[in-house]
DNA sequence: ATATAATTTTAGACAAAGCTAAAAAATTGT
DNA sequence: ACAATTTTTTAGCTTTGTCTAAAATTATAT
């Protein structure tokens, strides 16, 4: 598989990641920065080696094999998100770009010895799960804040926007991975969210509540 | 600069580390494992970006910005092999051909926190030399076995084949880096040497002779 | 010195991945 | 229902890096 393949297999991976249904050519451009009309070029040899399900202007899946071989690419970035973190003190906000190319690397020995140099971290620096080598992974249960009514508690795990506006804004604003939140207020008129914090309370807007995923810590 | 160019580059260093004229097209093409009028092609192109010194026919060398984007290459190469044996548990016969991927990783922060992340080591596992970030390195007064009198006595520090054959050889006959040979005897008939080691003395073919570096330890 | 051999370059082709412009199909609005 | 719009595909062209076959140049050997 070339590098330019791999991409596209992800982008259309995480296209559907949650509709589930088929992806529009389009949408894949948009994603790759890439014209429709290469979209199309791509689909078909990705077609031809039957690692999409594609039809004429009815859209494109993976297939069994696509979906492994996507998974396989996203276990390798999330993999190597942890080392540039954990090892190379890289702040999660710079390990994306970077994860982008080291994902390409072919070395099933690298990646197994990556993975154990590691200790076989289950999610990467932004909360996503890290597939396993079958490409097997937990989705845990978390929900955006904006999906929460008042009076929910969580802990943050993760973030919906991974890029490096985004979390250096929650850098900023120290809101970090594995802080308790509870959800207090939710303002009818423009859906800003007031959340405590260890530090007290503050008022987040509607574009950050509907990039945090809280994983809800039942009331009892 | 694209992966191939920078192979290439890497080449050319390689073929002119120690003669130092220039490099024939066969050699380069020999070396890359492609064809001398695709080497032809490549070369044009690294002349048109003033990476190479060009004339017709009359072979190719490198500029002074080609050799330092060859010893930038080279060191990330290096730093990445070091990474691979002291972190993630590789044999010194395993991290040649994937550290030929990851030396095209682009990202001077990458580099730099790796560098010491790994303590910013001087040789590679092969005993070569790392250059810095300016393309300085010093190279060892080092001497292959078969360049030595009897009597010569040093300590192992490099190999001249790097091949995984060659390596996996010297670890079958418990050779490493760092041991203390002494040259006992030189067979005229076939170039064979007679060392002596920590574990008792050894004959080694002359082929062996000629791929392991001495750093000689002054007899006083 | 010159024929033969070896090396190097050129010419022309191909596959991968992209682009623009135009055609075809699907969707939407009235 | 059907015209207008949007989406998708096709056709044709470009660049990068490779190849084969043929031509040009340089080296070698008698
Ligand atoms: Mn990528
Ligand atoms: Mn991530
Ligand atoms: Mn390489
Ligand atoms: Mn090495």
């Amino acid at each position: 598989m070339t590098l330019s393949e791999e991409d596209y297999i992800k982008a259309i991976y995480h296209l559907s990641e949650f509709n589930s249904k088929s992806v529009a050519t389009n949408a894949i451009a948009e994603q790759m920065k890439t014209k429709p009309s290469s979209v199309t070029d791509m689909i078909k040899k990705l077609a031809e080696k039957s690692l999409v399900n594609y039809k004429k202007y009815q859209g494109v899946s993976l297939s069994e094999k696509g979906r492994l071989v996507a998974l396989s690419i996203i276990r390798k970035h999330r993999l190597w998100e942890v080392f540039l973190v954990d090892k190379l003190n890289f702040s999660w906000d710079e390990v994306h770009v970077v994860a982008e190319q080291l994902e390409h690397i072919k070395s099933d020995a690298l990646i197994d010895k990556l993975d154990a140099h590691l200790g076989f971290p289950k999610v990467d620096p932004h909360g996503d799960p890290i597939p396993n080598k079958d490409g097997v992974f937990t989705k845990s249960v978390k929900k955006l804040i904006s999906e929460l009514p008042v009076g929910s508690q969580g802990v943050c795990v993760g973030v919906n926007d991974s890029s490096a506006a985004f979390l250096k804004f929650l850098d900023k604003n120290k809101i970090a991975l594995g802080d308790t939140f509870k959800i207090l207020e939710i303002e009818e008129f423009d859906g800003s969210v007031t959340i405590s914090t260890r530090s007290g309370s503050i008022r987040i807007s509607k574009q950050i509540a509907t990039n945090l995923f809280l994983e809800i810590v039942d009331e009892e």
